[in-house]
DNA sequence: GTCTATAAGGAGATAGAC
DNA sequence: GTCTATCTCCTTATAGAC
């Protein structure tokens, strides 16, 4: 880290840190000076007011989970048994690395009916986000009239892997505090949950 | 209702909703007496603190949730795959009588060590409850032992569960807002779901 | 750009009249 | 038991000196 930075820059990575850990709601613009080392007036006078900041740190979150949830559903041509199992990997890997994301997004989302058209909003601003569903679907579909899989809904299949991967992730700061794993242990066990889930789905389309 | 009713049952009953509404930190003790049409004051003479009141409903709602999802585990003689079927479908319809409680529960539990070490010894503190994961664990080892259900841990099964479940009425808000379905079309998509999940989970456990 | 000081409002909790 | 008034603390945001 370098001693001498922009101080813009780092408001903008002590809200985010704080942002994800403490949510909204329980973060001070005053938290976020002291993170920084310097007086509350100084957030204010960069970004105004703290809905700014956040909807900046928000959107950037935004963006790069999207681009990365995206990114795995292209090449179309491979098995889709392979690539199913390798979406979910990706998920998974990019949750893991991401951890409190999951819960920080839906926590903004939940009881917050501004913020949730935002989303929406952000989402459709894009073409490839906005016929992100109709892609899924054209794919899936295609694969159930082709009788490589069972017929279900693309609804359906969506939720079964989102269910899956995120609630692993929204739950993973209580199986810390009672688990009392070890890195190395919790390493495993989160290991061992992909590769249950990823058979789950698996078994759940195999005719 | 009763016109003339205890004041102390009027506040735990506005809080009840307003606490699961909005959480704790987003419910002031002044929400609380507007919504009984009493002064603030009033909340704290009954209560003492915002927290004791908080705990006084939360306590309540766990043996509630408790109760009503350990009394589906008996009946131990029954076909296993039918037994699955039948608690599954009694935690997702306790779920859809009681929409908001799953957030509320996990929203109080993440990033409060606290209360979450509270939940633990509430846990603890009842035999049944501490003894519950030892007992499904080996109703389905007695499965897995006879070959009726393929190997998997108990916890990956339990996981699977509560997931797929769970995650459902988390989200619940954002499908009501985001689909704009009316309460008939909503009731069509629940139970979809709900049959999609019983399906997943048992064909994730035929051999 | 960075600071101190402060305005304006909301929170939880309590004192004391009735 | 119920009320009004108030204390203390913390929040966001701004004014104004340097």
């Amino acid at each position: 880290m370098a001693a001498e930075q922009n101080l813009e820059e780092q408001i903008l990575q002590s809200a985010e840190k704080l942002f994800i850990e403490n949510g909204f709601a329980g973060t001070s613009t005053t938290d976020i000076a002291k993170k920084v080392g310097c007086n509350q007036a100084l957030v204010h006078y960069y970004f105004r007011t703290k809905e700014n900041l956040f909807l900046h740190i928000f959107t950037k979150k935004l963006e790069q989970a999207c681009s990365i949830l995206i990114e795995p559903l292209s090449n179309i041509e491979t098995d889709f048994y392979d690539k199913l199992r390798y979406v979910v990997s990706v998920y998974f890997d990019f949750m893991d690395s991401n951890p409190g994301l999951p819960f920080f997004v839906l926590n903004e989302l939940i009881g917050n009916s501004e913020r949730l058209s935002y989303v929406y909003k952000f989402f459709m601003s894009n073409s490839v986000r906005a016929n992100l569903y109709g892609t899924i679907d054209s794919i899936v579909q295609k694969e159930v009239a082709k009788g490589t899989i069972r017929p279900i809904t693309t609804v359906n299949l969506v939720l079964n892997v989102i269910s899956l991967t995120v609630f692993n992730f929204l739950t993973l700061p209580i199986y810390d505090k009672l688990s009392g794993a070890s890195e190395q242990e919790r390493r495993l066990f989160m290991a061992e949950r992909k590769e249950e889930i990823i058979t789950l789905i698996i078994r759940g389309l195999k005719k």
